[in-house]
DNA sequence: TTGCGCTTCAAACGTATGTTTCAAACAGAC
DNA sequence: GTCTGTTTGAAACATACGTTTGAAGCGCAA
């Protein structure tokens, strides 16, 4: 008991609350309610809700850009000299974040949720925090995106790059959302390990495709620079 | 002056102020202050905050259906019976919204940035709104996808149009947040004709990537299927 | 001018939020 | 058992929100 469970569960209740409805939209009394702690206790314990939103982020980042990074040397000694290749590279970035040890079993898409959040939803205070913090491990996967795709023009990758992540973010942070309007209501699998086997090559296909097929189809409107 | 004019100048901060902070961050004293108008007026002409949010999309979201149906329909007549390819369908998608008349020169952007905050935010109200309005043109360009890639299973189909839309929904509407996080602060040209150049050819390439590379590579913790 | 819709305005309403307060309860060392 | 520092508890705080009110202002037909 005592002091730990209290922020524990305070952090487990936010974590879901705020992958489920945003930040601004989940209120300390929601958390604590949820949490079946004193209202207090977030101010008392975290300081502010910002600092909250902070503390849950750190909680899950943390050990995960550590393992990420490790996979990174790994990958990074596996290839010797030779720049890792775009697949591998992907692969090495959904690998540490399915492997991840995860408190429940939705753990990793309210990890991804809260990801796509964090970009969507415009809280300076968050993006500050996750720069300061997790800058360096970001810009080493840049650095790595970059190598293994050579051929692509900085502006190219640029937005290539862009568009992966969106596709990722999206698609994590709608967990519901989108099912509810793709009323194709097939029996869709949610295990992240699936969906993450078939984003994998939808990104490493489109971030390698033809400039070629750059030009618009004749008569377009679209003019390309 | 008179009536519409201030129906119209809160119709504009409101697009405007949504767009760059969201729904529940975005208050009613916000926008009637921006737009110079008394406090009560959105209350009079809209009634509430949310049918002013269904306002601001339905002030945008009808001219552009209209247009993208016309789209569909001529894209259809060229084709016979012929289904569309898929090229051909996502560049009449990205011709309606680039060739919309636009209020302002970064109209496009905001609409852009709208309809991602729509999926992304879990307003309840206004998906039902853009269901109940708009889920025919939805439809029909859901089944122009599904007969231009005729290879894919449902599943995979599925999947796929996630990651489209996300990556679309995400680029346009991280205007400056994304910007700030990939330091690499290339001179990047900001006109949406030029970024739908590069994401359409992105977008094609992903969905027709081939299932081959679904697998993971040797020695993978990640299981498919 | 008078009267009548429609629109604007300042002010207030009730509610919900994040935060603070201070006393009570608690744990562990002496 | 008593003291001390830490944690919890109920209540209140100030503020911001969406919404409502009722009077004032306006354009225009009679």
């Amino acid at each position: 008991m005592a002091q730990s469970d209290t922020v524990d569960r305070i952090l487990d209740a936010a974590e879901e609350l705020f992958a489920e409805r945003g930040f601004s939209e989940t209120s300390l009394r929601m958390i604590t309610s949820k949490a079946k702690v004193n209202l207090a206790a977030v101010n008392y314990h975290f300081g502010s809700k910002n600092a909250l939103i902070h503390a849950v982020f750190a909680r899950f980042l943390t050990p995960f850009s550590a393992i990420l990074e490790q996979a990174f040397d790994d990958l990074e000694a596996r290839c010797g000299d030779q720049p890792a290749s775009l697949n591998q590279t992907l692969w090495a970035l959904t690998e540490s974040a399915v492997c991840m040890p995860q408190r429940t079993e939705k753990g990793i898409s309210i990890f991804m949720r809260l990801l796509g959040l964090a970009y969507t939803q415009s809280q300076g205070h968050l993006r500050m925090f996750l720069e300061q913090e997790y800058g360096h491990t970001f810009s080493r996967f840049m650095r790595m995106l970059k190598e293994a795709t050579p051929q692509l023009s900085a502006v190219d990758r640029y937005w290539r790059i862009q568009f992966m992540l969106g596709a990722t973010a999206f698609t994590m942070s709608s967990s519901d959302a989108l099912q509810d309007i793709l009323q194709n209501k097939i029996g869709v699998e949610t295990s992240v390990q699936e969906i993450a086997a078939r984003l994998v090559p939808f990104l490493a296909a489109g971030m390698q495709a033809e400039d070629a097929m750059l030009t618009p189809p004749p008569g377009s409107k679209v003019s390309v620079a």
